[in-house]
DNA sequence: TTATAGTTGTCAGTGACTGACACACTAGGA
DNA sequence: TCCTAGTGTGTCAGTCACTGACAACTATAA
C-alpha cells in the first residue's frame, strides 16, 4: 500500500500526494525543532491527526518522510544524463546532468542547508541516504555504459566505477557546502573534487 | 560496555575477545544458514548458551556481529598507507595499500565469498558497511591530505574526494568479484575500476 | 440504492535495543 | 580468613519502529 502509484492524475493519487506532503512537512519541522532520533513516529502522527498506522501507509520508514524525494531526483538525473550530447565525455556529462540537481540546492538556501546539516549529523539518515544513492545508481548505469568506450568486457565495471566515483563527489563537496553553512558555492567545490579523483 | 578496551593484553581482555569471537562465528554460521533478517538476536544467544542481553553487551548491534572486523582492518589500512613511500602519488599510494586487505579477501575463498554474498543481498548489512566506511574514511583523509600538493585551501577537500573515490572504486570491484563468484581477480578488477574513475 | 474499492483506527504482536537491579565470581588487601 | 571492589551475568520491564488482521467508514460507479 506504501508502493501504491495508481493511475497519474487520479484524483485518488492526487490527494494521496498531498496528505504525503503534510506529514513529511509536519515531520521536517518536529525533526529540525528536537532532532531526528528524539521524534516518534507516533509524535508526528499525532501532529498531523492520524493514527502511527495510518503514517506508515504513506512512507514505508520514518527515513522516508525526509528523503522520499529523493527517487524523483534519481529520475531527473538519470533523465537529464540522457539528454547531454553523445559527444561528450562520462565524466563531463556527469557533471553537467548534476547541474540542476545541484542549484535546487544551492537556490532554496536555509531549508537545503538545514535538512542537509540534519543528515549530515544524523547516522539512520546517512544510511538511508546511501540507499538512495545506491538507487540512483542503477538508474545511472544503463545510461552511462552506452558512453564507454573501450573492450565490452569490463564496460560494466568501468560505468560502476565512474558512477560511483562521481556520486562519492557529489557527497563530499555538499559535505563541505553544509560544513562552510552554504557559504562555499556548491559548483566549484563539485568541480575541485572531480578535477582531484581525476588527477 | 560494549567499548571496553580495557589494558591490552590483560586477562579480562583476553578472554572478552574469545567470548566475542565465539559470538561472531556462531552468528555467522546461523546468518549463512538462514539468512540475516530471519536470524534472531535471541536465537544467536541461545545458540551461545548466553542471555540474549549478554550478547548485547559484547556486541552494540546485530550488524556488528558480521562487521566487527572492519574497525581493525581500517587501522591496518590507515597504517599501510602510512607506510607507502612520500614519493609515491596519492593514488598510488592508496591503491598499493589496500593490496593487503584485498589479498586476504581473495585467498581465505569460500569463507569470504559467502560472507561478500550475504553483504551484498542484506541491505542492512550494506549499510552498516557504508557507516563502517565512512570511519575508514576519517581515518585516511589525515594520512594522505600530507600527500597532495596544491593550494592548502582545497586539499582537505581534494583528500575526501579521493579516498571516498577510492573506497567506492574498491566497492564496485568487490561486488563484480562477488557476481563472478569469485572468480575474477581481484586487484584487477580494481585496477580497472581505478583506471576508469581516472580517465 | 447497492456493490465495490480505498482509507482509516484499533489491537495485538515481533524484534532490536536499553536501563535497572540483584546476584555471582574473582582477585587483592587487611 | 574475611572483606571489598571490580566485573560479568540473568531477569525484567520498557521503548520504539514496524507489521498483519480486522472491522468500520466513505466515496464513487453501476
Amino acid at each position: 500500500m506504501v508502493n501504491t502509484p495508481a493511475r497519474r492524475g487520479g484524483l485518488r493519487e492526487l490527494t494521496r500526494r498531498a496528505v504525503q506532503a503534510e506529514i513529511a512537512s509536519t515531520a521536517m519541522e518536529l525533526f529540525l525543532e528536537q532532532g531526528f532520533e528524539e521524534t516518534t513516529v507516533d509524535q508526528i502522527a499525532a501532529a498531523v491527526g492520524m493514527s502511527g498506522r495510518s503514517v506508515f501507509r504513506y512512507f514505508a520508514t520514518k527515513e522516508d518522510m525526509v528523503l522520499g524525494e529523493m527517487r524523483a531526483i534519481g529520475d531527473d538525473l538519470a533523465a537529464a544524463l540522457q539528454r547531454r550530447p553523445a559527444s561528450e565525455e562520462p565524466w563531463e556529462a556527469l557533471r553537467r546532468a548534476l547541474d540542476e540537481p545541484l542549484a535546487a540546492l544551492d537556490s532554496d538556501g536555509g531549508k537545503a542547508l538545514a535538512r542537509a546539516t540534519m543528515l549530515s549529523t544524523t547516522p539512520a539518515l546517512r544510511a538511508a541516504q546511501q540507499q538512495k544513492h545506491a538507487q540512483w545508481h542503477e538508474l545511472l548505469i544503463p545510461v552511462l555504459a552506452p558512453r564507454l568506450k573501450g573492450p565490452s568486457s569490463t564496460r560494466e565495471l568501468r560505468a560502476h566505477a565512474i558512477v560511483s566515483a562521481a556520486l562519492s563527489c557529489l557527497d563530499v563537496a555538499v559535505d563541505e557546502w553544509t560544513r562552510s553553512g552554504g557559504t562555499k558555492p556548491l559548483d566549484r567545490l563539485l568541480d575541485s573534487a572531480i578535477q582531484a579523483v581525476r588527477s
